[in-house]
RNA sequence: UGCCCUGUGGUGUAAUUGGCAACACGUCUGACUCUGGAUCAGAAGUCUCCAGGUUCGAGUCCUGGCAGGGCAGCCA
């Protein structure tokens, strides 16, 4: 028998493994590290990065490391580090002991820079921030050298002393690296590596009054942790010759960094700072809002983790910015509830029947299977009664001419239960259909000898006695344009799509459902996949978020006109 | 107008490292169906950014263009 195991695809990243295992770069080791910034909740773009970090360390047999970039201890906050963690741990990786924060390494770090001083290849400089900018030149302009760029070495010894222990203020000075001002990369010519910051860190409190920027502290806390392969985003391509810089200076192990292109998906946003502004001002209710792209929200949507594992999967890793289909991460989460969702019949938009030649105080229980993608799951039993409850658009008083769904005098399959048909419309004083009456086929109900009469449609519903009210909330997508950045013009929430949520608050669901858990996941068949919120849902109030549509033909035939 | 990176079907990735471009999503047909779902069968779509060159042979190598992205935080 063959393995059908997906064969992961190589990728740049892999080729470049390969071969430092052939030349034996790192002594045959493959060591990686997520290193999020406890700023902000994780979202599909850092999902694509852990699976891409946590994925190579397991399929090479190495680690992966947990780290928290945490050296700006203005922006950081535990709230974060906590759902980093938890997102991480549902999307099904494990760091083991591996917890570590850059600021562990503050001391370290501190040695480090105390080094590169004596080595004459660091100096504090008190130009003003202002006057910094204006030495360090622009992209096309050549930078000049700060005049406190000669300081001594045991002034500067003395100088960067007297930072950490707090005598001087904010903005006074800082501790850069002495490069070159000319260097046609802007991030040589003579970078910073400390700046004072007088704030209260969310670990180490108030014990440093000075903070080591990300170019210092990343690649050196890389290197302290034996990283063999630090992957980054491409913005980061022009910091490597720097990250290398301070290896090389320091003269310590040296991980190779290499860079690939962040995900980008269309009709949704994936910056932090956007990602903020919709929280913040209330666009989205939290972070974790079923229409967030945030792991949070996917997760409190209905996806999987293994969903979004495939996903990451499937986009492959490269070096070009590209924009992902969002059908991709649709397919992702259908294909695997589709496999695995119990499916369950519930009415959204209810429309009264009555099947006015069944006995009145009769129930039936028919059978229904629990899912027909895998037998295992079994089946169950659906009350049918007198009275039902069906979707109101599979009724169309004058049918579109391809509809076979049910209309004034024709035949429709009830899922699981009899062929009905529809005799007579009931409507309210305007004109509104409130019920219809119809006449069911005894001889048709499911699974007997001759109920194989076949008939255009087959409907689901829900006997009105038996069905518990639920509320449902249709979730679309959160903007309504394939690229919400791409106007100049206009801000980003100018695209939000105004219907990317409906409440419904009278839906109808079968009483299969009434021990549902927050969390559960079902398929209502031919609506699409459900799951039970984990926020506002409780026994008396069973409330559904959709995860995404069944693929619905009849749609797109309808837009096609 | 400095430096760095990237250009392969509509989209995302491959191509045994020089051997006549593949997979997935999407789209379209058809079959099947008690979910207009799933499944199955099939189709269309890329002369690999352009122009030269090397070679028997180039998406892969060379040269020159063009296009897109990134970089001037005491952010990461």
């Amino acid at each position: 028998m063959e393995e059908n195991k997906t064969v992961k695809q190589t990728n740049f990243i892999r080729e470049i493994i390969d071969e430092h295992l052939k030349t034996n770069k790192y002594e045959g080791k493959v060591h990686t590290r997520f290193p999020p910034e406890p700023n902000g909740y994780l979202h599909i773009g850092h999902a694509k990065s852990i699976c891409l970090n946590f994925g190579i360390a397991e399929d090479y047999n190495g680690l992966c490391n947990l780290r928290f970039d945490d050296t700006n201890p203005a922006k950081e906050d535990v709230e974060y580090v906590d759902s980093i963690r938890e997102d991480i741990r549902w999307l099904g990786f494990d760091w083991g002991d591996r917890e570590y924060f850059a600021s562990d390494y503050f001391d370290k770090l501190y040695e480090y820079a105390v080094e590169l001083i004596k080595k004459g290849k660091a100096y504090v400089d008190h130009l003003s921030p202002d006057e910094i900018r204006e030495y360090r030149g622009t992209p096309t302009q050549p930078g000049k050298n700060s005049p406190y760029r000669e300081r001594t070495v045991e002034e500067n010894l003395e100088l960067f002393e007297k930072m950490k222990n707090g005598e001087f203020n904010e903005g006074d000075c800082i501790l850069r690296a002495k490069i070159d001002m000319s260097s046609p990369n802007i991030n040589m010519r003579d970078p910073a590596i400390y700046r004072i910051k007088k704030a209260t860190h969310h670990r180490t409190g108030d014990k440093w009054v000075i903070y080591p920027m990300y170019d210092f502290a990343h690649g050196l806390s890389d290197s302290i942790e034996g990283i063999t392969h630090s992957l980054c985003t491409l913005e980061f391509e022009n910091h490597r010759p720097l990250y290398d810089w301070f290896l090389d200076e320091l003269n310590v192990f040296h991980p190779q960094q290499i860079e690939f292109a962040r995900l980008n998906l269309t009709f949704t946003v994936l910056s932090k700072r956007k990602l903020l502004k919709l929280v913040n001002e209330k666009y989205v209710d939290g972070w974790d809002d079923p229409r967030m792209p945030t792991i949070s929200g996917f997760r409190r949507r209905g996806y999987t983790p293994e969903s979004i594992r495939n996903f990451a999967d499937k986009i492959g890793v490269a070096k070009r910015d590209s924009v992902v289909d969002f059908a991709l991460l649709e397919h992702s989460i259908r294909e695997d509830l589709n496999k695995r969702a119990q499916r369950v019949m519930g009415v959204l938009n209810p429309l009264k029947i009555t099947i006015t030649n069944y006995p009145k105080n009769q129930t039936e229980e028919l059978e229904a299977i629990n899912n027909p993608e895998d037998e295992t799951m079994g089946k169950r039993l659906v009350p049918f009664s007198r009275e039902l409850y069906i979707e109101r658009d599979d009724f169309q008083e004058t049918p579109h001419r391809k509809f076979h769904r049910l209309a004034p005098g024709r035949e429709v399959r009830l899922r699981y239960a009899y062929i009905i048909k529809c005799e007579e419309v009931i409507k309210d004083e305007q004109g509104n259909v409130i019920e219809l009456l119809c006449s069911y086929d005894p001889e048709t109900k499911s699974g007997s000898p001759n109920a194989n009469r076949k008939v255009k449609g087959t409907i689901h519903w829900v006997s009105a006695h038996h069905a518990i009210d639920a509320e449902v909330r249709l979730y679309d997508r959160l903007f309504s344009e394939e690229f919400p950045e791409a106007d100049k013009e206009k801000d980003f929430t100018e695209f939000i799509n105004p219907n990317s949520l409906e409440i419904l608050k009278n839906c109808k669901v079968e009483p299969f459902l009434k021990d549902a858990k927050p969390g559960d996941r079902v398929q209502f068949e031919r609506k699409g996949y459900f799951c039970v919120d984990t926020k506002s849902a409780d026994e008396n109030n069973l409330v559904f978020n959709r995860t995404v549509t069944l693929r619905d033909s009849w749609q797109k035939l309808l837009k096609k006109g």
